[in-house]
DNA sequence: CGGTACGTTGAGTCATATCAACCATAGTGG
DNA sequence: CCACTATGGTTGATATGACTCAACGTACCG
């Protein structure tokens, strides 16, 4: 089908377009990578892999959205990341060679391509900038990670949830009405900060009589970066 | 000196007596690190780098022990993790071109090789091995921050002491009389769960009560492996 | 029109932080 | 040799942030 060829990603423009790590890659590499890939589409709440789970490839987002979380002893998640679409998922237990330490889910509709394990040593032996660029990838993760552990560590519930809606303003940026580009329960944003959904509805709308937001059903409108910077590095 | 000389690590040996990253070098590879590097020791208390600075280099330990931690708005320490013989540390920060995103303090008298930071693209370029063995060590990491994360977020103080405690054991060891092989303030152990100092000890003496551990000053005695298990998996 | 998932609010509880006092130890300098 | 100081450890009292439980409201969906 037409409709079918034209939505089809090739690896070669399509790294570009969003940006993905495969961007770095040779003419050859890309042909190759398109060569082997599948692609596939994935509805809302799809789970592409579990945690525990021996995956054998990895996924780039083309678009849509998904939500990359652990799930602690009493079965609450933790979300760990977002992947949109230039992202790549489930890369890390690839190269450990590990069960999948992660569950992944689709929080809006999906299109992504599936690559096999072999594929990605294989880049990293053929392509040097690609590898480094891998491991700079890698390492800002990890930054972001130690940071993360040091907030839950020590900053108070309120601190962090206003930290998080300046990150995903950050992340996902804000509609020409202020309106967050990203659209979540009250649980998985309770999820994000590591707290009960009941703190989270509280706080926020202690944000919204604080004049820092503006609620409306799922939507969080942003009135206040400022306010909400100040209340995630200060206060106590 | 007859001793400086055979106190001198080569790197071409002393990678795979340490099991360091860089065993995966060529003969070749290790003669040049080896030539660039520079051999330091230092003292307990010193402070090899410092958040926010700007650094030109990393570190591989030859001996002694480090702690790497974050200061979180507080001036609390966040420990992130140890650094011991075979470990680099400051590599991310080498590695993304930015500033130290943590500080490095010994805490057992060090020798360690400062490494310029070029060194270790040109690595990753020349030796393909190295190159996916440095990306699997940042990957472990990786997983054990995300891992931490969930820890901290879902877990209580005594569920995360008592983990910790395990993972020390399982890092450093324990002597014939069952004494956890680091020796750490309380403070510290705090740094590390994420909590108050006092915290700690009520919960240390706990654990004694119920017979898990026995302490003598800064020594702790692991008595109960299981039953800290139990305690870091489950409870509430 | 019932069902399911999500959102909200209130009340009560508890784990943990905070504050304060005090002890132990070791190193320092007069 | 002894005050002196600094650092770390301990304990108790108190405060409180955040969780849990429970009830109820809301909205969309087949």
């Amino acid at each position: 089908m037409v409709q079918n060829q034209e939505s089809f990603p090739f690896c070669e423009n399509c790294a570009f377009q969003i940006n993905a790590i495969f961007r770095h890659l040779s003419k050859d590499e890309s042909d190759r990578l398109n060569f082997i890939k599948a692609f596939r589409t994935f509805k809302k709440g799809t789970i592409l892999y579990k945690e525990g789970s021996r995956i054998s490839g990895f996924y780039c987002i083309n678009k849509g959205l998904i939500k990359v979380y652990k799930t602690g002893p009493d079965g609450k998640e933790q979300i760990i990341r977002f992947a949109k679409p230039g992202d790549i998922i489930a890369y890390r237990s690839v190269l450990s060679n590990e069960p999948a330490c992660t569950t992944a889910k689709v929080l809006e509709d999906c299109r992504v391509c599936f690559l096999p394990s072999d594929i990605l040593p294989q880049l990293i032996s053929s392509n040097s900038v690609f590898a480094l660029e891998l491991v700079k990838l890698i390492c800002q993760e990890l930054g972001e990670a130690n940071s993360y552990i040091t907030d839950i560590a020590q900053k108070t519930v309120r601190e962090r949830l206003a930290e998080v809606l300046l990150k995903l303003v950050n992340d996902f940026g804000l509609t020409e009405n202020k309106t967050l580009r990203i659209s979540l329960t009250r649980e998985e944003l309770a999820n994000i900060v590591g707290t009960a959904t009941e703190s989270v509805i509280r706080l926020l709308s202690e944000f919204k009589s604080d004049g820092l937001i503006e609620l409306s059903g799922r939507k969080i409108i942003i009135l206040d970066i400022k306010g909400l910077e100040k209340i995630s590095n200060f206060s106590h």
